[in-house]
RNA sequence: GGCGGCGUAGCUCAGCGGUAGAGCAGGGGAAUCAUAAUCCCUUGGUCGGCGGUUCAAAUCCGUCCGCCGCUACCA
């Protein structure tokens, strides 16, 4: 097994601000990454943005400002927003880096050799007002048979030289792709939806304008950007220092995961995969797509005035619940709504009462009956027994289930042992045995101890800076808390710190 | 129109051939170590309608009703 692994956020288009969809697939990746990092993987985490095009363009010329400041500043503001919500990446590309128009032109050539690129014609309506394309669907017919764009400028038909990849002659070598590689797309709504776009015939694809500049060049052709498939998903492999297939990242290639919205599926199901076979580089491992967020039952947008700002949710909420709520409240892969009042149950009763308190009520008693010393490990009764085997088995069921995406599942599985600790607890009374039988009051909170050692361990990718605090509390030592660490019993008498809440509750103001 | 999916307790959903389940919400009780946090018990469903296969169907098949997704060049 590769010991090694690669996975990715799409770059973020700058047309706007970050909102909390592009904090979902972040979060949602970190969790991924940090949790291969726990459980001893090489890992590169790759996230950026994606800077050209003509809405690019034209938002800079709108402003008044050169394309590359207006581009530097949405870019800056993508990459902070990552840095606010904990999402530990190893690279942040950009798509006007040197590097990556050095990648992409290499990239070019390789489907030029291929015999996959031909000069053709891009045909259209286009609005020579908007200097833009629009689809028949978005056009209105006037009774004189003039068509206007959404805008209100008339279109015409329109040819313009474009240069086109033969994805048509893709489509057996894709689903062939398909066939032998049953796990590349998911969840599986998603892989059908792309089986039957694809077996229901491929065109060729359109990958350069002529019509605007904001773009990377085509080699050897001045007059041409490279449209935004080619510019955008080769991202993937300019980071790993593409075209040196020797350099020191490049063993990353195949990506083992690229994690995305559902809308783009097709691009990186479809495009990028045929692009990579005609370049003669392997094509990723496994495509996942994750669902969309409403808002209070409505779909967010920016004339409704719901479009929720992670940063703001984290200044009220904290970052860890702000995580835990975003992968706990939805199956991973489907939509979900986002309310304040689920987002508040969650906080206080999962996080709160649940983990935060079970954590508290072991704690404090060991600070107060035992001198703030961790009791050794006892000989276990058979209801220890059950609790331990319970919380020893995480890893291995986490394991599995990260490994097919299912973040929600992963929690839900935690938060059985989570609750088994306050039915344990409950059951085995240790404040009624300090003074009947300090001995098994002892062997008691150590049982919990490590219940809680295994929960915040594999908690870790999910809530960072929590779970480091629970830890701490637990007396862990920072390089004892990988998955492998765990393995090793902290030695009693270990002298705690003092404990302290970790979730407070959540307590709406009165308005 | 074509292809695919879904419809199970008040809510969100799991189960997908063998006496209906979880979490939350509701009701009752216990405990008091703890962030008044916990634990136990419990009310509640003709599993969208109809028909079929089977000794046996949420579970397979057909059909109808209702929702949803995909059906390519904004990203």
């Amino acid at each position: 097994m590769s010991r090694r692994f690669f996975i990715t956020t799409p770059i973020y288009y700058v047309n706007g601000a970050p909102h909390i969809g592009h904090a979902y697939t972040s979060i949602a990746a970190d969790v991924m990454a940090r949790w291969k990092r726990l459980d001893g993987f090489d890992v590169f985490f790759l996230t950026g943005t994606d800077e050209h095009g003509q809405k690019v363009e034209q938002a800079a010329v709108a402003t008044g400002v050169d394309p590359q400041a207006h581009v530097d500043r949405l870019s800056a503001d993508f990459r902070a927003m990552a840095e606010a919500m904990g999402v530990s990446f190893d690279d942040f590309i950009r798509t006007t880096e040197a590097r990556h128009k050095r990648a992409c032109a290499a990239f070019w050539d390789r489907l030029v050799a291929s015999g996959d690129v031909y000069l053709g014609a891009y045909e259209g309506w286009y609005a020579l007002r908007d200097e833009s394309f629009y689809n028949d669907d978005e056009l209105t017919t006037l009774p004189d048979g003039t068509r206007l764009a959404p805008t209100g400028a008339p279109v015409s038909w329109v040819k313009e030289p474009s240069y086109f990849f033969r994805l048509s002659a893709w489509q057996d070598r894709l689903l062939a792709f398909y066939d032998a590689n049953p796990e590349v797309i998911g969840p599986p709504s998603r892989r059908n939806e792309v089986l039957s776009f694809v077996r229901q015939g491929l065109k060729d694809l359109s990958i350069s304008r002529s019509g605007f500049r904001w773009g990377v060049p085509v080699p050897n052709d001045p007059d041409h950007v490279m449209y935004v498939w080619v510019d955008a998903l080769v991202n993937y492999i300019s980071a790993l220092g593409f075209p040196d297939e020797n350099g020191p990242l490049w063993r990353f290639w195949p990506a083992d995961l690229h994690l995305l919205a559902k809308e783009i599926v097709r691009f990186h199901a479809v495009f990028w995969p045929a692009f990579l076979m005609s370049a003669g580089l392997e094509p990723p491992r496994r495509v996942f797509a994750h669902g969309w967020w409403t808002v209070e039952g409505e779909k967010m947008s920016k004339s409704v005035g719901n479009v929720i700002d992670p940063r703001a949710l984290v200044a009220e909420f904290g970052l860890d619940p702000v995580r835990y709520f975003l992968l706990r409240e939805v199956p991973f892969g489907s939509d979900g709504d986002f309310s304040r009042r689920a987002l508040i149950g969650r906080l206080n009763v999962e996080l709160a009462n649940d983990l935060g308190n079970l954590s508290q009520r072991t704690l404090s008693q060991v600070a107060r009956n035992l001198g703030g010393r961790l009791p050794a490990i006892a000989a276990p009764t058979e209801d220890d027994e059950a609790l331990l085997s319970l919380a020893a088995a995480l890893p291995d069921q986490l394991r599995e289930l990260i490994d097919r995406q299912a973040l929600h599942e992963a929690l839900e599985t935690v938060w059985k042992v989570v609750r088994a600790g306050n039915a344990y607890v409950d059951r085995q009374a240790p404040w009624a045995l300090r003074k009947t039988d300090p001995d098994r009051m002892a062997a008691v909170l150590r049982v919990l101890a490590d219940t809680l050692r295994a929960v915040a361990t594999v908690l870790q990718p999910f809530m960072p800076d929590s779970m480091g605090r629970m830890l701490d509390q637990l007396g862990v030592p920072v390089e004892a808390r990988s998955l492998a660490g765990l393995a090793v019993p902290l030695p009693g008498g270990t002298v705690l710190p003092a404990p302290s809440g970790i979730f407070p509750r959540f307590a709406e103001q009165a308005a």
